[in-house]
DNA sequence: GAATAAGGGGAGGTACCCCTCAGGTTTACA
DNA sequence: TGTAAACCTGAGGGGTACCTCCCCTTATTC
């Protein structure tokens, strides 16, 4: 199952687990609103918790973007379940990928946190190498399906994740809508009936996850 | 003319004139590398040249990057003259983007300074401006010879320089020409055969600005 | 060669942010 | 109710970056 995030061992104490959820909750916040480089003394501070009992609670910021995301994971996994249940492959593609950017779309940090990657952490790994297989199995049906092109490859998808998330950093607060014209547009690019030739092949895996990882040294 | 950048004052002192030039080198590499944000005290000290220096010669980030993105801007004004003057509209278009891009993808400062706008500077206010104007016109001829679809809108190749800027952050190091596919597969999306109906409308010329402003301050 | 204006240097103030640790506080449990 | 373990606090060390200002240096000009 792609979104079993493993538990951070729950603390004993009445007044830790208050302090730890009210720090999950600050975190949502401000990882929503700031994107995963948010402000660990600004969450505790919003928190009303001192920047030690942060740490004591989550080590590393890796451990509270994961509590913190759980629920969009989560989001996301129920509208994907619905999707692959959709008869018709190409219906199915779209509503998968519209479910994908409707999460991505409401929170900035689950946004960043969908196009990159964290290596050395096996927990994202993890979590990302499903959603990899998942994102491509829903590709290959539409495609064997002959209804999307068949020189389109998980690469591809994942290069409209990343400027779906550029789109919603630029219009999140102004037009919050905009990135479901940019997906139908997309789509029209990835009808099988409207393909053109490509001029260069897609990124093999190794380079896109070379990418990935880029994308999170550079900021 | 887009790219006549306001000369800032030339230093009197031979001295001067050679510190001047050496900033301005070293402001090139380290924009062209990390970005508008690059440190200012890198830039000098790659210049070999104290904080004060630099700052006596460029007051703001700002002027540093007018004066480092000149040739960027000649750069892509030649490529843009040649495109319109081709016959064919479309490939005009083709040729317009692609010119763009290259660019766009030869230096992550550039890049950055496409996206975004920087209200209260009416140096680059300005070439914005034309810029945008340019672009219109480049897509309207394509769509009065019916070659291009006629719903989309100059804000939706706003939208495509975003994502294709994405693109080249997480690429660049990578997959140096992936942009091309990208940019193919989108151009596949603005052909006007068998266009299908968008389900938002484009972004008004407001809210594509604030967009513009708002990538800036989010960083 | 002296006077002077232009230019250069860089320490230091401000503001973030990360993360640790010693010492004080509170809960839970017997 | 008393004690031990769990927990909390926040000052403080380390880092980065921005920008200013005063004093010193140097090119130029006569």
């Amino acid at each position: 199952m792609i979104g079993q995030v493993e538990q951070t061992r729950m603390p004993r104490r009445r007044d830790a687990i208050e302090r730890h959820d009210r720090l999950v909750a600050a975190a949502q916040q401000e990882f929503a609103v700031r994107g995963v480089n948010a402000s660990l003394e600004a969450i505790a501070r919003d928190a009303g918790v001192a920047i030690g009992t942060l740490y004591r609670h989550f080590p590393t910021r890796m451990d509270l973007l994961l509590a913190a995301f759980e629920p969009r994971l989560q989001e996301f996994l129920e509208g994907a379940k619905l999707s692959i249940e959709i008869a018709d492959p190409w219906e199915g593609f779209v509503s998968y990928l519209e479910n994908l950017f409707r999460v991505q779309a409401g929170d900035r940090g689950f946004n960043d946190f969908l196009s990159r990657r964290f290596p050395g952490n096996a927990e994202t790994e993890r979590i990302h190498d499903q959603m990899c297989l998942h994102i491509a199995s829903v590709l290959t049906r539409a495609q064997k399906a002959g209804q999307a092109r068949s020189d389109i490859r998980l690469a591809d998808i994942v290069n409209l994740i990343w400027s779906n998330g550029r789109m919603i950093d630029a219009t999140g607060t102004t037009a919050p809508n905009e990135w479901r014209r940019h997906l139908y547009l997309m789509l029209d690019a990835y009808r099988a009936e409207r393909a053109h030739p490509l001029p260069e092949p897609p990124m093999t895996d190794e380079q896109l996850y070379d990418a990935m990882v880029h994308l999170g040294n550079a900021d």
